[in-house]
RNA sequence: GUCCCCGUAGCUCAAUCGGAUAGAGCGCUGGCCUCCGAAGCCAGAGGUUGGAGGUUCGAAUCCUCCCGGGGACGCCA
């Protein structure tokens, strides 16, 4: 069991004498901040003493009468103003310690029906090379999509992806005029790509071709059945050049249901909101307004509006992403009875949410708890939009080749000893989990500064750093010539005698914690800290304390288990960050 | 003009619904390989948390105002 939660639970039914909410109290038992004040600390007693009155001291001690479980605590003291500092007994950790030995999973098992959320990420368009705009979306989504079902929710991750827009027209329009049938036979996808560019850059400079291309874009979406035939025999090539990626990335998803999916829908969702007087007609296109509840008017005596109005239609006919949106929103409800509908988009998008969530409830959704997940922009290290040094957009095949290349070089020069074919694999390890761990150990709200320089790094909070603690923490079996799986067949007997093992004992027990911090706020920021003090525990453990050479061979035994235990931690934390680790490197 | 986000060490960033003396990395200074991987470890210096008020036992965190940076704002997605 998660110890926080145990240590929660304990003190709600000390609490629940005292107040009404016992477990809203009990929240505010957490890990001690400073070694120094204990393990845990609770600091319910003065918050409570807002709501009796009296001193905080005197609550702290009642709240300490009431625990009915103490046989877990070496020691509990009221320091400052009410603080409760608990110290668990060596026995409490020993026990923990050795369930989690030896057991499959490093996590809890969860209770009671598990909750099922749909999170959009990634959300590219098809037909155009992804760049490195995408990354941050694809791989926080990831993260928090492995990360909530570790915990035992219901995931359903869906990539919304953009294959209904104009690229298409640019292709169609392409295709006929512009096709080199030969490669268009050898690689299809190549040739739409070239297509693409060329299209694109003839539209720059040509309003005729630009013109053609929307053209062919309208008769797409009014049903042409040439063109919809073309766009049912690109989508394959665009979908598999996408794959191709998510792939490297090892990423994937349940689902994939983008825009063209719900163009059939949009329509009956468009008439649903104006049935409902939700929408109104305005200037030829359908609104949805946002008058200000207090009714007040301007100088034109017009209602204050909050927000700029939400087209569901434009003038044309052609209704938005607003209303594709919302389909998708009706589609999810009912297609999978989520509890919580989380999207993955950039911070420049706030707006467009809270416009959207509040469309929603008022359509009638109101039991589905909906999240923006928004984060900064890339940037280079003069603040600016991450580009190529010929200031164009940065292609992210290109971005993960040379992730590769620059961890290659590293490995190539680090480790020589490795076999070529060994330290590609590595290159490939280091070089993925840099890209994404930089990115995830970052709050996730502020822009991000990308430097290669910094995310490949042996030293500080970078995934390579992790990487290598636990290679070097394999190290130790391979030199022993120890096989973890039987060598644990026999759970060893843990001590806890010197201090690093006790500090790296109680970290090891956090890890479910940590998931839990990072999931609530949908901060993966939270385990990459986490991870990153688990391994400085490590250190600390493995600088004071000799593993092979231990003094004896039940404390060598012992302390096998605690690395092993360090290693499954770190691995499995990667691995929810969707990054992977290797033997040695 | 309205609204949203951000402002923390020289630089890049943390800080668990408000908690004890605000923490890391880089860089800087010094120390550690007859010792399980030195791509490492340890120690040190470095702060008026943009500013001013307020709320309270307690504020980087909440409220108000100001300054600075970024972003969004009717027919793109």
């Amino acid at each position: 069991m998660n110890v926080l939660d145990h240590l929660r639970a304990l003190f709600a039914d000390a609490l629940r004498p005292l107040t009404e909410r016992p477990e809203d109290y009990a929240l505010h038992v957490r890990p001690a901040q400073d070694p120094k004040f204990g393990d845990y600390q609770a600091n319910c007693a003065m918050p409570l003493r807002k709501e009796l009155g009296g001193n905080p001291r005197e609550i702290a001690q009642k709240i300490i009468d009431n625990l009915p479980d103490q046989s877990i605590f070496e020691s509990i003291e009221i320091a400052g103003p009410g603080f409760i500092n608990l110290c668990l007994t060596s026995d409490a950790l020993v026990g923990e310690l050795g369930t989690l030995l030896g057991s499959d999973s490093l996590l809890p098992a969860t209770s009671g029906p598990a909750p099922t959320m749909v999170i959009d990420y990634s959300s590219p368009n098809v037909a155009k090379p992804m760049h490195v705009g995408h990354l941050r979306s694809t791989i926080i989504g990831d993260a928090l999509a492995r990360i909530h079902r570790a915990l035992g929710w219901n995931v359903i991750s869906d990539n919304h992806l953009g294959d209904w827009g104009t690229q298409f027209g640019m292709l169609i329009h392409g295709w006929r005029h512009y096709r080199d049938d030969a490669k268009a036979k050898e690689n299809p996808l190549a040739e739409l790509a070239r297509l693409y560019r060329h299209v694109n850059e003839l539209g720059e400079n040509d309003p005729v071709v630009a013109r053609a291309a929307r053209d062919e874009t309208v008769k797409l979406h009014e049903g042409d059945e040439e063109n919809l035939a073309l766009w049912k025999e690109f989508m394959p090539w665009c979908l598999e050049d996408l794959h191709r990626i998510y792939d490297r990335l090892d990423i994937r998803f349940d689902h994939e249901l983008g825009e063209s999916f719900y163009q059939p829908m949009l329509a009956e969702t468009a008439k649903s909101l104006e049935e409902k007087q939700m929408a109104t007609p305005s200037d030829g296109a359908l609104c949805v307004f946002f008058p200000d509840p207090s009714g007040k008017t301007d100088d034109d005596d017009n209602v204050i509006q909050r927000f700029a109005p939400m087209i569901v239609r434009k003038a044309d006919g052609a209704f938005t992403y607003a209303t594709t949106d919302l389909a998708s929103i009706r589609y999810r409800v009912e297609e999978f009875q989520p509890d919580v509908i989380v999207y993955v988009v950039d911070d420049r998008q706030s707006l467009h949410f809270q416009q959207l969530f509040e469309v929603a409830e008022k359509w009638g959704y109101t039991d589905v708890q909906f999240e923006h997940v928004a984060f900064g922009k890339i940037t280079g290290k003069d603040g600016k939009p991450y580009k190529t040094r010929q200031g164009g957009t940065v292609g992210l095949e290109m971005l993960l080749d040379e992730g590769i290349t620059r961890a290659k070089a590293s490995v190539d020069e680090i480790s020589p000893d490795l076999s070529e074919e060994e330290r590609q694999q590595v290159a490939e390890v280091v070089g993925i989990g840099a890209i994404k761990y930089a990115d995830l150990s970052q709050n996730r709200i502020s822009d991000y500064i990308f430097d290669w320089d910094k995310m490949i790094s042996l030293n500080g909070n970078t995934a390579t750093y992790l990487q290598y603690v636990y290679a070097r923490n394999r190290s130790i079996f391979r030199r022993g010539e120890i096989d973890p799986a039987t060598f644990f067949a026999t759970l060893p007997e843990i001590v806890l005698d010197h201090p690093s093992e006790r500090a790296l004992a109680l970290i090891l027990l956090q890890f479910p914690e940590s998931l839990q911090q990072a999931a609530g706020d949908f901060k993966p920021n939270m385990l990459t800290t986490y991870l990153f003090d688990l391994a400085n525990a490590y250190n600390g453990f493995f600088r004071d304390c000799p593993v092979l050479k231990a003094p004896s061979e039940s404390l060598r035994a012992s302390r096998l288990a605690l690395c092993e235990l360090t290693a499954r931690t770190i691995r499995t934390g990667l691995d929810l960050l969707g990054i992977k680790t290797v033997e040695r490197m």
